[in-house]
DNA sequence: AACCTTTCCAACCGCAACCCT
DNA sequence: GAGGGTTGCGGTTGGAAAGGT
């Protein structure tokens, strides 16, 4: 037995919405706000739409501040690296874009962004990727990208040319309020749970100004609890130690750096993690000196990172022959996202 | 000019989470 | 805690516009 629908779907209009409808929503919008119910609000306003479709029309359309218009790098940018990190969660990078909207960011990524990836890929041994045939028009289905099996694998490997994109910029590194993350989202972590109760996830970061400055999110969960560590980009020397630990639905923080909330360094350009309180400027330096070092490091490792299109075929196809749950290694369990999302949300609120 | 192909984006749909009673 | 309604999200689609032949 179906769910009821939302709305008379024989009495509401579908379609392209007129300057009229829209008129009478913003109108509606500004006089007296959604009430609290979207369900309800078309009848209140004398429109005949289904709230859903008034609820989108406000938020990607007639809300005030919306961005239109051409992407700026900048924006291609933080779009890249979250990609990169957190997969198409279209609401949590929209977060960091003011006046984008997550519809927006889908379609640019879909049409343009991913397209210009893969283009500025630099295939190993592959040549530039043969234009793929055209597909039913509506057969372009995203990607699945699946949560690897490996723990220091990450997004950013099923598209290399976003390294080289994000690298390409010859711009200072200079981190912007804009830039910081902010994951909310249940869907933002994605524990590759296995079923003895020991999952491990890794969570890795780009940051937005630059791909080497990675914010590693690691996270391992087990029967009691679960941890997220954030640490340097050095996928190896993460560990407990400079780690926030999460467990139980509280954050514990470990390891030398101490504090309250998790914060980036908005002064000093690039990405503190786990720093916090008195101290927290020397610490800084000696992270600054880190990541430099980690730049050159990762330099060296660029040309191993990138994947040739036969590799990626195999791994998308690799993906989707195991996990037969059609899972791919994401979270199911209801409670852990759960958790995960009010911790995130709560909790690592980028400062 | 006509036709076909491709691109782009607004809008829709279904699902799951959340909220309220 | 159960159940129903609402909201939010991400994937998909329809169709107009642009581009190519």
């Amino acid at each position: 037995m179906g769910r009821a629908p939302c709305c008379d779907k024989n009495n509401v209009k579908k379609g392209p919405w007129s300057p009229e409808e829209d008129a009478k929503l913003k109108e509606f919008m500004d006089k007296h706000g959604t009430g609290g119910n979207w369900i309800a609000l078309p009848q209140k306003a004398g429109l005949r739409r289904c709230g859903k479709s008034c609820r989108l029309r406000w938020l990607n359309y007639l809300r005030p501040n919306i961005k239109h218009g051409e992407f700026t790098e900048h924006e291609d940018r933080v779009i890249c690296s979250m990609y990169a990190s957190i997969g198409s969660r279209w609401s949590i990078i929209a977060s960091q874009l003011p006046g984008r909207t997550d519809n927006d960011i889908k379609n640019y990524w879909n049409t343009k962004l991913k397209k210009k990836l893969m283009g500025s890929t630099t295939m190993a041994g592959a040549g530039p990727p043969p234009r793929a045939p055209r597909q039913n028009h509506h057969q372009h289905r995203p990607v699945l990208l699946p949560y690897s099996s490996s723990p220091h694998s990450n997004y950013s490997n099923f598209f290399p040319g976003a390294r080289a994109l994000l690298q390409q910029s010859a711009e200072p590194l200079t981190l912007q309020p804009q830039d910081h993350y902010m994951l909310g989202s249940s869907g933002s972590l994605n524990p590759m749970a296995n079923n003895n109760g020991a999952s491990a996830v890794q969570l890795q970061m780009l940051h937005a100004t630059a791909a080497h400055r990675q914010l590693q999110v690691k996270e391992e969960c087990g029967s009691g609890g679960a941890m997220i560590a954030f640490g340097c980009g050095d996928q190896q020397s993460c560990s407990s130690s400079d780690a926030t630990q999460y467990a139980g639905g509280h954050y514990v923080h470990g390891g030398r750096h101490h504090g309250k909330e998790m914060s980036f360094d908005n002064n000093n350009g690039y990405s503190a993690y786990g720093m916090y309180g008195a101290g927290a400027g020397a610490v800084e330096q000696e992270h600054k000196l880190s990541f430099q070092l980690q730049h050159q490091q990762e330099q060296q490792q660029q040309a191993q990172l990138d994947y040739s299109y036969e590799e990626i075929k195999q791994l998308l196809m690799t993906a989707a022959a195991s996990g037969g749950d059609g899972s791919g290694g994401l979270i199911h369990d209801p409670e852990l996202i759960g958790a995960h999302a009010a911790a995130a949300a709560g909790k690592l609120t980028m400062m």
